[in-house]
DNA sequence: GTATTATGAATGAAGG
DNA sequence: CCTTCATTCATAATAC
């Protein structure tokens, strides 16, 4: 991602000799610089939150209580001593889980499974079909939410298609949305600045090239139904 | 920015203020896509990265396990943008759900819920998940109440709620977990529109391998919970 | 304000 | 693999 290397929007005609360029209103454009500033503090954020968290909390021993109570009843694990229904993955377990998820994305095979479960079995009761369930469920729970996430929800979309019907539930304008401190100090920031994030790099590691991205930008209609 | 004079008669569109309108070269506008996507990929990854963190303070707190904890991080964000975390279908929507759950009586397709999500799209803000989930519940909860109705004319008694008395009972709240450091710098942050990353767990899918076996196929006499 | 209810959402499990 | 069901949790809405 090369944004310095980005002529500044005046020349835009001479790159394509003048004749094919896109047209943005005033107001989509506002809100499309505003869409990313968001992101980038989101992002920002977001590390600094980790990064106090992962300081504050050892994982091994997190054991900050504070405010709270230990339940005699509920194992360290979060277990129900007595508990007799269906079984709920540990926070250990999940985690373990969820990092098997991510590396081998998909069906584990059977002895891969065994395997899984004498581990998580280390940190709690768990069976060879709870494993196997949990990565059934969790797959196909990731797809339904890619699918629904391809409602197109794109900012000039949203600045488009403003509803105003519902009186006890009002949509508020993106304009409104962006609270004055962040969206100020972005707004004389011509989006090219801020392309680099410090410390995400790190976090990206797995991925190569966004390729897949959403083409909201060159869609004429955005009608996510009849896609 | 200068280039607003620019005024291509095409796309003149009537905004506000004026006539104005931007330009950008399909380079440009390419380029700004990627920055989004990219965006959005880290977002998406950093919410994970602390979901998997959360559940760890979640054991070590004690309170009970069970939901990812990048809800209360999406709730703070949320709150203050549209009032609310949770969906809430607006009275039209929900006539026409109650209408749509008479018809067709059961289940309704995949493509049947993009329909419906269309229509009640109309009269504010949803998703397919919440059609989703509403016909879900719906249906689920019509059920439980013939079930109801059925034990009080046979006294059944099978009481299976066989719960325990324990002072855990009480509602702990995930949110203290999450010390108001950070809820407070969520607060001020749009998380807008950016709750789904379109086309983003499509980026985080990997290859998988192709495994069509039935490895546990019901064994009934697995049980762990019964103890 | 606090307690209760109604209900959206999450998820383990089963069926096909 | 896909969908569906049952249960549970958390919270908006409401009652108190």
């Amino acid at each position: 991602m090369e944004w310095e290397n980005q002529k500044p929007p005046e020349t835009a005609e001479e790159l394509n000799g003048g004749m094919f360029v896109k047209v943005m209103s005033d107001e989509q454009m506002e809100v499309l610089r505003k869409q990313i500033a968001v992101y980038g503090v989101i992002c920002e954020q977001l590390v600094q939150l980790h990064k106090s968290m992962a300081s504050q909390y050892d994982l091994a021993a997190g054991t900050r209580l504070g405010n709270l109570y230990c339940d005699p009843l509920i194992t360290s694990a979060g277990h129900r001593i007595n508990g007799r229904h269906r079984w709920t993955p540990t926070p250990v377990q999940l985690q373990i889980l969820e990092r098997m998820f991510d590396q081998g994305n998909g069906t584990p095979t059977k002895q891969k499974i065994k395997d899984i479960t004498f581990e998580l079995s280390q940190h709690g009761q768990i069976s060879e079909m709870n494993v196997y369930n949990w990565f059934q469920n969790r797959r196909a729970r990731s797809k339904r939410k890619q699918q629904v996430g391809t409602n197109l929800n794109n900012v000039e979309s949203e600045v488009e298609t403003e509803e105003v019907e519902s009186p006890n539930e009002k949509k508020t304008k993106p304009e409104d949305l962006i609270s004055s401190k962040s969206a100020e100090s972005f707004d004389q920031l011509s989006f090219y600045e801020m392309s680099s994030s410090p410390g995400i790099n790190d976090i990206m590691e797995k991925m190569e090239e966004p390729a897949s991205y959403h083409p909201y930008l060159h869609t004429e209609n955005y009608d996510m139904a009849s896609g």
